[in-house]
DNA sequence: CGCACTTTGTGCATTTCTTCACAAACCCCT
DNA sequence: AGGGGTTTGTGAAGAAATGCACAAAGTGCG
């Protein structure tokens, strides 16, 4: 984590990294008809425990009921407020390399108001081809194109070495919020929101769990 | 996290994160032919703080000189070595959605001793399809191909209301690294290592730091 | 040869995160 | 209406991670 810092109201970041893992728990007992759980059911369903679970909901200010647990429609709405997903997310993919087009084409990018609205890349060779409903863009329409769709996630799919310069024609162009597939640390202003995913590094951190010296371990966001 | 816990040897898993970082970091170094680095110029290009960076080459007894810095060289190899990369891991990917194919030509995935050896797949209709150097196998082949190549590690890129059974397959079959893209908690047996990276959560992450109420902020593995 | 300068390694303080333990709150049964 | 049985919400304890400040250890110049 490089960025800026301080969530504003003092919802700790682990938290926050927790509530969507909740909200899909929350999904999965509604397609099964559940409309109340108790915090060790929710808990179990999500992967944590269920003293974590209320201590995180307690900092969203939300109310179970004592001796009974959760209303599931109720806690629903109120995570999905709470994260701000009750609105239209219109995201842009940069970079339309292997990766890039699957990330174009994820439905789990299509789910809770994300939307792929805009696709970039460098490559002249590939620009106006068609991938799922949109066409590739060239880099040089990326400003005018992320202001006229008011795009507000940048998701970069990029080779390491043109990921700085992909994101800091994201930031010009308005966009405050990236997810960066490139692995590089990035260097953002202030105000500029960032999420990073690293395969290599996972496959370097799971390399270590298993090597043998070391016995069964689980490291980090395992779940 | 929800597996086991305990890395034997005691090594923060915090700083296990980090390792692969510096390492890459460090690569970065070497192509340019730089031979020695101070922990602040290694820390500016991995993201970190200097004091952090330190601190977590504490952990491996790994050893720079004072008043010069690390050698670039040797450092490379101690990391290499503590994260054990100094030999071949074999790959599996299941599910061969997008998602799937993507991750098996992924470049990133052949760096560094990680090579897919094996893909697999549920659906009649695209078994025997070729991707990439590998054929798409069936689930039924999975255990015994796992056991004939030494799959060390199994990337789960499947729905994910087969991710369990997957998992179950993979284990069964004697994988004890497991890298995870569906978006469910998985249950697994003591020993067996669990990396999760869900690209939904992601982005409600940056959609909750995104919100207008809350200023700048930046939550977890920004970078 | 010694002194000034640089940069690492680390004990300690601080902050953040997790877990425990229990009182408060609510339902339901009689 | 009251009491037993649950399950939440939370203060406080404990653990982990981070950042600070400085001593230790090396280089190189005079």
């Amino acid at each position: 984590m490089v960025g800026t810092l301080a969530p504003r109201r003092d919802i700790p970041s682990a938290t926050v990294s927790r509530l969507p893992v909740y909200l899909r728990a929350l999904h999965e007992f509604a397609t099964r008809d559940v409309t109340r759980v108790s915090s060790e059911e929710l808990a179990a369903q999500a992967g944590v425990r269920p003293t974590q679970l209320r201590k995180d909901l307690s900092h969203l200010g939300s109310h179970g009921v004592r001796g009974v647990g959760y209303d599931v429609g109720r806690l629903t709405a109120e995570l999905t407020n709470a994260l701000g997903l009750n609105r239209s997310w219109p995201v842009a993919v940069v970079g339309m390399g292997n990766l890039g087009r699957a990330l174009a084409a994820y439905s789990g990018f299509a789910t809770e108001g994300f939307h792929v609205e805009a696709l970039f890349d460098h490559d002249p060779s590939v620009i106006g081809d068609l991938v799922g409903r949109h066409r590739i863009a060239s880099m040089g329409e990326l400003t005018d194109v992320v202001a006229r769709l008011g795009i507000a996630i940048g998701v970069i799919a990029t080779p390491a070495n043109s990921a700085q310069d992909v994101a800091d024609a994201l930031v010009g162009a308005g966009v405050r919020a990236i997810l960066n597939f490139a692995p590089v640390a990035l260097a953002l202003p202030e105000g500029v929101a960032c999420r990073s995913v690293d395969l290599a590094t996972e496959l370097h951190v799971l390399a270590f769990l298993r090597q043998p010296e070391r016995v069964g371990a689980d490291v980090g966001r395992g779940q």
